[in-house]
Formats: structure tokens, sequence, C-alpha cells
RNA sequence: GUGGUUAUAGCUCAGUUGGUUAGAGCGUCGGAUUGUGGUUCCGAAGGUCGCGGGUUCGAGCCCCGUUUUCCACCCCA
């Protein structure tokens, strides 16, 4: 016999899990479809060429390879197997790798399909990615991302848009949040200011452990990827900059009046901070120097949503990007977007309880009968209750009561109709509801509006 | 990739300094109750103690390896 086991990092969901699992997608969902957002789909599986290199180094490593099918060896010399070089031979085993996130994937679809498409492309995608990390809290191998995206448009009316679904979605999911928001431009200048422009990915991966590590941890990370001394002091009154936003921008102006490119994203910020303002947006927005973003193709503004009431990471994050389209040779196309983790969210819902008490997908009524002529019986009131839109199923054998019971029991079904000599001479069935036990013989227009209520 | 941690029935977990036949609750199945579930009572089935090796007269317990779980780091949703 063999013990059954699912690969580490990788989960089942029950039907009651897959429910409220549906209850967030669905939320999003609907939320991104109100603000014209299409859906697409890209395959699970990508060319490796057009995944590797996107992520940086330590995104190849987590890639998730496949095997070439047949004899995947048979392209490779007897020198190069005795090479033992991992990073090449993948090369020549495997040519297709599972996808790591949506947005290249996207990026690849627009070149593509470009004839198809008028810009600007508002696109959803809500598709499970895969990721070869060593799972922990909140972190799996094969999780959910729900991508909103706008390509072609290099408005900020777009980051408007995204703000105010990040809004919408979480008021409707009932989580408290905190929406932080810098700007790739504004790390990009103080980088310039403090002399070290092109240490950019080292200092913003440093600074972005901040609210982690603290500032001492921060400044002695900086410091190991030899940035000079004098730089790190410059740096300081940045990362210690503090108050509202509004002051935190007008300080920021100063700082960085010899950066035309970071005062350029304070620009965008303080235009977007304008925008939020008009539309008013219940969520807090604040500015987070600290924010960085790891993946480095972000050129704009970034975002990032905490949750307030649960320790996790962040669960939903973006940011704009201006030439992500340009290494599949369509140069020019700015876009941006957010990623709603939905296994990350559902973490949350769980912690706090959160879901609605009653689910659609849930049966209503279920048919209980004591033989093959019952059977029959109830085979056209199922029809006609399905066909006004009732979720109703029969016990498909002459099981004893009390087994049919207990199924209903077990799957929640609010009503049981019984079904027995008595009900078919009547024309009738009994209808029982399951929660206060009370039963009545009904016609079927009186169990329609009975199930109804 | 680094460090720690876990693994015993379908599930959640007990299991003494290493000592006879490895236990409980829940769930499942049967019965009390042949037209009534969620309560109660009785009974039954269900185990290669993750896997492989070692120490020992004797291993669920100790040692090594391996896989797995969870956690932290790296990185990230």
């Amino acid at each position: 016999m063999q013990k059954p086991s699912i690969p580490k990092g990788t989960r089942d969901f029950t039907p009651e899990e897959m429910a409220n699992r549906n209850y967030i997608f669905n939320t999003i969902k609907s939320v991104f479809q109100l603000y014209g957002f299409q859906q697409i789909e890209t395959p699970a599986m990508e060319n490796l060429s057009t995944l590797m290199g996107k992520y940086g180094e330590e995104g190849d490593k987590l890639l998730f390879k496949i095997l070439n099918s047949g004899d995947f060896i048979s392209g490779t010399t007897d020198e190069e197997l005795l090479e033992r070089n991992s990073t090449k031979l993948t090369g020549k085993f495997a040519e297709k790798g599972l996808r790591y996130d949506l947005t290249v994937p996207f990026a690849r679809f627009v070149v593509q399909n470009r004839d198809k498409i008028s810009f600007p492309f508002k696109r959803y995608q809500i598709q499970p990615v895969w990721r070869a990390d060593r799972p922990q809290k909140g972190r799996y191998r094969e999780f959910y991302q729900c991508d909103v995206d706008v390509v072609g448009s290099d408005s900020l009316l777009n980051e408007l848009e995204l703000i105010q679904i990040v809004d919408e979605v979480y008021r409707r999911l009932k989580i408290n949040v905190c929406i932080k928001i810098n700007n790739r431009k504004i790390l990009s200048g103080i980088a310039e200011i403090i002399g070290e422009a092109e240490k950019i990915t080292d200092i913003t991966v440093a600074i972005d452990k901040m609210d982690k590590i603290g500032l001492e941890k921060v400044n002695e990370e900086i410091a190991s990827k030899g940035i000079t001394q004098s730089a790190i002091d410059k740096l300081q009154p940045i990362l210690k900059l503090s108050g509202s936003n509004a002051e935190k921008l007008f300080q920021l102006k100063t700082v960085l009046s010899g950066s035309e490119t970071g005062l350029k994203g304070v620009a965008e910020l303080e235009t977007i901070f304008n925008l939020c303002e008009s539309v008013g947006i219940s969520t807090k927005i604040e500015l987070d120097l600290t924010l960085a973003r790891g993946l480095n193709y972000y050129t704009g503004a970034i975002f990032e949503v905490k949750a307030l009431d649960v320790e996790i990471g962040s669960i939903t994050g973006g940011g704009r990007y201006d030439n992500l389209t340009g290494v599949f040779g369509m140069e020019g196309v700015s876009g941006v977007g957010i990623s709603f983790g939905a296994d990350r969210i559902y973490d949350v819902l769980n912690q706090l309880n959160l879901y609605p008490e009653t689910s659609a997908e849930q049966t209503q009524i279920l048919f209980v009968s004591f033989g093959e002529k019952e059977l029959m019986y109830c085979l056209p009131w199922l029809k006609s209750l399905r066909n006004s839109g009732i979720n109703a199923e029969i016990y498909p054998e002459p099981s004893k009561m009390k087994k049919q019971m207990g199924y209903a029991d077990n799957k929640n079904i609010p009503f049981v109709a019984i079904v027995g000599e008595t009900e078919m001479k009547e024309g009738k069935v009994m209808l029982k509801n399951m929660k206060t036990g009370e039963q009545k013989l009904m016609s079927l227009d009186e169990i329609m509006t009975g199930v109804k209520n």
C-alpha cells in the first residue's frame, strides 16, 4: 500500500475551504470588473527563456523547471555531464518552467497578442503560481495571485484606480488594512544624492527591512555592501523622516533638490495623494520611504498592503513598471498593476473568521426516500426546483432514514423532503426544516416559497 | 540555500529510566431506534509507531542517514 501524500508547500482544499476561497475570488473578481478590467489566462508552464532572468538571480533559483519529455539526456555530451554544472545542464534538460508570477507571462501575452488588444489594456488574471521556496508561515510553493494591470497608459489615474480597488476589496472583505506607498524614483533620487546611484538595489533591499530589523541593522547591511560611511551618514536624515505624508513630501523636496529623478517621484506621489483626496479613500494611505519591494522592474509608484489585525507579510503589492514589455521587443509601453495574495488573504480571513454565514454554493434541499418508486416520484420535483434555481439533490439510494438524515446534517442542508407511501398518495412531500425540526406536508409551490425563505 | 523543529489509528494527540498484547477523544461502521438528523447509551473495525540502517537480551523511546511538518534567516504573496 502506498501512503498518500502531496508535495511540500502544496495543499488540498475541502469543499468548505473552497466555498471560503471562492468567496475571496468572487469578491476580488467583481471589484475588478467594476473598474472595467477583463480576465485572461495564460498557461501554467512557460518557456524557460521567457521566465529566466526576469526575477533576479534569486528568482531563477526559485523557478520550477519541467524536465523535457522523452530522452532528455540525449542532447547532452559526456563532457557536459561530467562537468556536473547544474545551471548549464538545466538549460539542456528543461526548456519549460512553471510560472513564477502573473506579470511576466502577462507582458509576454501583451507583446504576442498586441494585434488583438486595444490600449490602454486593462486585464485581470487569477491563477496559481509556483515557487521552489522553502515553505513557512504564509508561504506556499503553490499559491494564487489575483493580478490587475493596466498597460499602455502613463496616467496616474491608473494608480488612483488601483488604490480604489484595494480600498473597495478590503472594505467588502471586512479586513482592516493600511496601504503603504512609495516611489522608485524617490529611492533612485536618494541613491543619487548620497553618491551611490549604482548601488540602488542593495540600498533598497536593505531599507526594505527597516520595520523588521531596525535602523541599526539596516545601516550595518548597507555598510556590508560596500557603501561609504559618508553616504550612510547622508542617508540617515532621510530614513528618519517623519510627520504626515504632506510633511514628508515637503521635506523630501529639499533633500532631493539636486536630483531630477527624485523630484519627479515626489511630484508623482503628490499627484496621487491629491487624486485620492478628491475621490475619498477610506483606507489609510501612508508614505513609507522604507518600502522598496524586491522585484527590480518597478520604476514609479510602489504599493504594499498590510493587514492591521493579523501578523502576516504583505497581502497585496504592486507598482509601476515602465518597460516590462521591452525584453520581448515592444518598447515604450508603461504599465502599472497590483497583485492580491489570495492565499494570505485566506489565512487572514481564517484567523479573524470573517466569512459570511451562508454560502450560495450550498444545497438547499435534500430528497430522502424509501425505495425505487419514491426515487422516481422525486425526479420531476427535483427538476422543477433546479429549474427555478434552487440547489437540490436526492439521496441516490434507498438507505436507512438515519443515514440519509445524517447526510443532510453533515452537509448542513437546511431542508429535507421526505417521500413515502403517504406523501405519494397525497401528491405532496413532507418538508422538514432541519434547524427548527418542524415538518409539514407540502405541494411543489409551497416548497418553492418555503425553501426560499 | 542556511539553522532549528516535528513525525504514533482517517483526524487531534497520550505513551514513565529502553521492558509483556501501543492507548484516548473525535470520525467511520453496526446496534439500542425497520418513517426522522444534530443529544444519549452499547459494540466493532482501524497501527510496518514516516522510511532505511545501527546500538541493545529487548527500541515508539537512544544513535546515524533520509524524507516530511512547522518555524526563523535569505527572499517573497
